[in-house]
Order: structure tokens, then sequence, then C-alpha cells
DNA sequence: GAATCGATGGTCT
DNA sequence: GACCATCGATTCT
């Protein structure tokens, strides 16, 4: 099983976007194994998309986003969640995909767990949802997913053919037109753990 | 099933 | 002081 490896992550966002579908994310949380297949996923691309948290220039929160490709952005939102992104393109272009819902492969129990234990409620299916059933919070901020002690990265698997991916605006998106209308949402057809 | 709303805190103006 | 790349519960049709 192999790790993608940074050149995978330093390209464009959107071609990055379209082909981590199918990916599998992989979490090392108390030695034990957490993953699950990527199928939905948004892209937010520069200081000139609206809806990008790098839109109106680097911060203290963002500067991840401007750093080297292969990197995680995890940022705190509504008080209470965490939302985790891939950081894509050169250094100094500020560009990352959310990876918003996963179908939970490998460690399901302790998902469930970190979600509070209650079985009915859905454990990947949401970008917040994801971060608390993988443990992922603040501390992997800016963490290296290409690094060989990483505990959090990417493994390559199957792609997911064109005819079974679908695009659309992305979710929760309150930017400018252009922002709201861009389809920079990619998400596996038919597939039941895509959020919403 | 759809619409609405409260929780809760960091970040930026 | 306003805004949020959300979630889960509640309250309607």
């Amino acid at each position: 099983m192999s790790r993608l490896p940074r050149d995978f992550f330093a390209r464009d966002t959107l071609a990055v976007a379209r082909e981590l579908l199918g990916q599998r994310l992989v979490r090392l949380l108390n030695g034990q194994r957490l993953a699950g297949r990527i199928v939905e996923v948004e892209a937010y691309v520069g200081e000139g998309d609206g809806a990008c948290h790098a839109s109106r220039g680097r911060t203290k929160r963002n500067a991840p986003m401007f750093g080297p490709p292969g990197h995680a952005y995890v940022y705190f939102i509504y008080g209470m969640h965490h939302c985790f992104n891939v950081v894509t393109e050169r250094a100094g272009y500020p560009a990352a995909v959310l990876i918003r819902a996963l179908e939970p492969l490998e460690g399901i129990e302790l998902m469930r767990e970190l979600r509070g234990g209650r079985p009915d409620l859905p454990l990947t299916s949401g970008p917040a949802r994801l971060c608390q059933a993988l443990g992922i919070d603040r501390r992997l901020d800016g963490a290296d997913l290409c690094a060989p002690d990483a505990l959090l990265f990417l493994e390559r698997a199957a792609a997911v053919l064109d005819e079974a991916v679908v695009t659309g605006p992305r979710i929760g998106v309150r930017g400018d037109e252009a922002a709201l209308i861009s389809p920079w949402r990619f998400y596996i057809r038919d597939n039941e753990y895509v959020s919403r």
C-alpha cells in the first residue's frame, strides 16, 4: 500500500480534488489505524476565490494554506468543530482541498467511541464529523502528510471512474457570486456516505 | 421530510 | 461586535 507523495499535491487544486476521490485517508491514533475512503471533497483556490479563507490575505490562521503542498490545514469553527484540508499547489500560492466525507473502512469501533458512542449518528459524513471520528484537531494543523512518521497521511487506492464523479457548487459557502456558483465540490455518485 | 435554531469560541474588522 | 467551509435537536407541515 503506497502513500501519496508530495508531487501528487503539488498540482492544480481541481485536479487534486478530483483525484482524491477514492483515495484512503489514514489516521494513526494510540497505535490504532483509523481509515476511510474519500467520497466527497471541495476545492478552495487562491486569493481570488471569494470563499477561500485566504481571499483576504495571509493571517495566522490560514498560514498553512500558503505553505508547501502535502501539509494539513485544520481550522476550528462554530466554537466546537474542526475541518481538515490538504494543502495543494506551490508554496506561496494559497490553495487546499477540504475533505467533506469518508466511507469508514478501518477502526470503526474507535471512530464510534470518538463520536460519542451513539450508534445512530453518521460517523464520517461531514467535514466536522470525520474530524471527530478520526481524532483530528488543531494539534494536526500544519502537519506534514508526506513525512515518514506522519500520524495522518493518504494511501493510494483504486481510482474512481469519471462517470461516477458528480460536481456541483460548494456547501455552506457565503462568498461572492462566482464563489457561490463555482462547481468545485466533487463527490461519488450514489455513495451513501456523502454529506447532506 | 423541510425548516429553523441553539450551542460555543476563535478570528478578524 | 459580527461572522463563521457545522451539527444535532426540535418543530413545523
